[in-house]
DNA sequence: CACCCCATTGATATCGTTGTCAAAATACAT
DNA sequence: ATGTATTTTGACAACGATATCAATGGGGTG
């Protein structure tokens, strides 16, 4: 049998509840008991049970990542970026993937904190901006972080990107290699990012009065094949671009095989940017220029905030804003 | 406050236990009762306080994936499978990174095992081959699945994919477009798959009775650089082979960008074929001939044998081995 | 009819914590 | 020294399920 706050409490010479007051970090134990009792803890090795625990202060030391992204990538790293927090702070993680688009979502969602007695919640994109699911949350008193919201209006704890600053500083980067004639993909419709990807681009141009040529603008939603559909409409008119900005590294892989097939050389024929720095950056050929999202610090941080808010911490509140970072590669280069 | 066992044993007229029985589908409880409770259970809304249950019989209704992987896709692929069949059945999925080195590995995962009392676990590689934690595990009676150990002779229930048979196969697929001198770079030496591979690989060319050329066999470790490396040696030769087998996708894709640094054409000059079909595999020009493997279907799989292992199903001990799938793309071209 | 068997049911103990509340010990003020 | 406030401690209830084991009742047997 495992080794339970009575044994402790016997062996320490206390009340069980002093025990339990002593692990529990409460307030007004003497100095000189808390000490014997943590001795007591260490010399038996108890580890108090967690389901007891929970049964009774409705606590689990569990928290939850929801997600509903394809991206696999990217949600490894917000993973592996929460999962590290919660290293720290000896509690768990449950990850549980959702259908953003379920009428169901709602409920499942409540019942599974419940049931689980899930101390709070992580969100990531899209589910960041589902505004009705957020205001659930609130009125369940549901503790939660949310990562990379478009909106910081609500109540809940949040961490970002400055993607608008990001596309920006690219696109002022691509200028820089002196480039005009600019194309642009945009990203998924729905998803936040997308604009500020797409504003970042166009005031950046526009602030250089330049020219938008709609013809280079086109629509998008992020994945490869869309890019690839973008590249093949671009290339097949008469004036080409000298440079591409994609709303992130798999619609520019696209781009780039379009190219290929057209017979352009990149950079030589046409200069590419992406965004997001995922692992195809990388390995394709030419490498890609893009901007990469500290995005397991981002999840980190959400983390830990969310976590000092339900232990009372003062560290709690501290919502933020990341820096993304330009990652010049073969890619982009001077006319 | 939420429903209780209590409440549903009043307004069903029965006792407690009887409530219990129900819920948990035990033997002879008379048909008619066993209508009221539901109806009483349905009526009410009830749902059984996970804690309370934990805390008495020793089940939490959780599993937990254990991973030490830098592969992002081939993870998030593991989890999605994994976390399907979960949802199947009721249960709840909990994250855990390991470090496959750490010599505290065993203790802390046997903690945390006992702690949240999870009733089993999925062991992916590098964490699968780990005989002596295996061994642990059965001595400490934990149920877990193993996803594509190398060898099969431990007790634990597991999945794999047929390796060996995919590289024999892809290696006379190669062959079969005409090529004779084919260069392979190797996996890393303590992932099991990487033996597989080029024992296919080699049993395939012997067949044939062609030469293996040393110079064309070049140590990798799966990551992008390893292969540009070995493309870098290879391709530095006076004689070079007209196509290359590389153990994954990402050395694959640093093989071309060798190639095309050192003005070769893909697949005209040489030809090139990866494993995995990782998204780059489908992102890079040209794209990418490979091997599939069921990856999310495994996992999937082995949530369902271990589940129905701990519930006494007779599902149980379906241990499987799953078929790759032959993926012919741009890459590979006949001689 | 008496008896036993087996399916069905329920009263109550139990899991290992935390919460409540009062008692005991100590500190402080008068 | 006495009364009062505060800190420290502990006895016991409670959380909400499952486990144990005995009671009940209907059916079959001799």
């Amino acid at each position: 049998m495992a080794v339970t706050i009575k044994d402790v409490s016997k062996d320490a010479k206390v009340s069980i509840k002093t025990v339990s007051r002593v692990i529990n970090n409460e307030a007004n134990v003497a100095e000189e008991t808390k000490k014997r009792v943590l001795l007591s803890v260490d010399k038996l090795g108890f580890r108090p049970n967690k389901s007891a625990q929970s049964l009774r202060s409705k606590r689990s030391f569990i928290i939850a990542l929801l997600y509903d992204n394809p991206n696999k990538s990217y949600l490894a790293d917000i993973q592996s970026g929460i999962f590290k927090a919660c290293k720290l702070t000896g509690y768990n993680l449950v990850v549980q993937e959702c259908d953003y688009k379920s009428p169901e979502l709602n409920n499942t969602i409540l019942e599974f904190v419940e049931d689980l007695k899930i101390d709070g919640l992580i969100l990531t994109p899209p589910l960041s901006d589902m505004d009705d699911f957020l205001q659930d949350l609130e009125k369940h008193q549901i503790e939660h972080a949310v990562i990379a919201p478009s909106t910081k209006k609500t109540e809940s704890l949040y961490v970002s990107s400055n993607d608008y600053e990001a596309a920006y500083k690219l696109t002022l980067e691509i200028i820089k290699h002196g480039h005009k004639d600019i194309g642009f993909i945009k990203g998924h419709p729905k998803h936040s990012a997308s604009n500020l990807r797409f504003n970042g681009f166009i005031d950046a141009i526009k602030i250089h009065g330049f020219d938008v040529n709609d013809a280079w603008i086109k629509q998008g939603n992020f994945s490869f094949k869309s890019g690839f559909d973008a590249g093949v409409e671009i290339f097949h008119s008469d004036r080409i671009p000298t440079a591409i900005f994609a709303s992130n590294d798999s619609m520019a892989a696209g781009i780039m095989k379009s190219a290929h097939m057209k017979g352009l050389k990149i950079p030589d024929d046409v200069s590419l940017a992406g965004f997001d720095d995922s692992p195809i950056a990388d390995e394709i050929w030419p490498a890609l220029t893009t901007v990469k999202q500290p995005v397991e610090k981002m999840a980190h941080h959400a983390a830990k905030i969310l976590m000092a808010k339900f232990n009372g911490l003062e560290e709690a509140n501290q919502s933020k804003e990341f820096k993304s970072e330009l990652i010049i590669r073969e890619s982009l280069t001077s006319l």
